[in-house]
DNA sequence: CAGGGAGTTCAAGAAAAAATGAACACGGCC
DNA sequence: GGCCGTGTTCATTTTTTCTTGAACTCCCTG
């Protein structure tokens, strides 16, 4: 396990820093955010830049990085402190708020550059190789619309008012 | 846009095949998974390994691996042909197969470590840091439970049978 | 308006992941 | 048994991605 050194470290905080880790890196997001996340997340108090720095060791360019994204994803919610001139932050704690980040910022974009990859295809084949690849693209279709529409069904589904849910 | 030589090229294939590339790596898979699949995909004949090193002219090594990644999560199916003895397969098309294989073999297990690392945190703080992380710990709980409810509803979503769906 | 704190950017180096290809099974078939 | 076709393994190389840190931009403050 990391040793942080500096600062409130704990065994119990280094775990659940470890934690975000490994779950960051299941989404292919690099450690270094994970580490960031949990450090928050494992933190009562709004926390700045440099005490990221500080208490991770990490280099000024990946926890400023880090830490656009976290916001991004409204992972990371501002928090205001009164005579500190430096950005502080809480961690978000509600998954259907940093689910929905997600969605938008890095899902979305992704399914409609995908769209556009395929309406391109389409558009190219036409002219030439008629009905050749008319199943496959059909195929493609239909599943960029189900894509499409499972998404807020997530979104809904990790919202924290627990309703009855039928399918 | 790479230039597969050998056999039945074609611009549309390729294209296709540039899809799945891009969908694979918004998974954080490898592009040759995409590549692999995405020539079955684009294939109505069954293919064997050499099929898939001739035509996308990728390494044995590659082509071999990709093919039994796609194979584990129910990507390709094994399809018999008389009087040869490579395996040749077909790509599965129902997405819903597709996602079943994904959670089954790459998502659950990424779960089940998350929560027997969650519960090796708790063992460890019970008998430490008494209350420090409480909140903390039955946040994540709470994600952990629900990130296994929303597997199934994501795999009926995607299933086949389009059924009026009520959240 | 000079000085300095706060945060960003990005080229270069370090680390991690993927691809390669040669060596190694395994199993028919002659 | 020896050979050949098929597929796997895994150390090495290549490619990609992440991290670092120094230079830079903005503002705020005196």
């Amino acid at each position: 396990m990391a040793n942080y050194s500096e600062a409130p470290s704990s065994e119990t905080r280094d775990a659940i820093i470890a934690y975000f880790v490994n779950a960051a890196q299941a989404f292919g997001i690099p450690k270094s955010i994970g580490e960031i996340y949990g450090l928050f997340f494992a933190t009562d108090a709004p926390l700045a830049l440099d005490d990221v720095i500080e208490q991770l060791q990490i280099s000024k360019g990946s926890a400023s990085q880090g830490i656009r994204f976290l916001r991004s994803i409204n992972a990371l919610n501002p928090t205001y402190i009164p005579g500190d001139r430096r950005d502080h932050f809480k961690a978000e704690t509600s998954l259907r708020r940093i689910a929905d980040g997600l969605i938008k910022e890095r899902i979305k974009p992704q399914l409609a550059s995908g769209a556009e990859q395929l309406k391109a295809i389409q558009n190219q084949t036409r002219k030439t190789e008629l009905g050749e690849y008319q199943d496959q693209l059909a195929t493609i279709r239909t599943w960029s619309k189900k894509a499409d529409l499972v998404l807020p069904f997530v979104s809904k589904f990790l919202g924290d008012k627990s309703k009855p849910t039928v399918i």
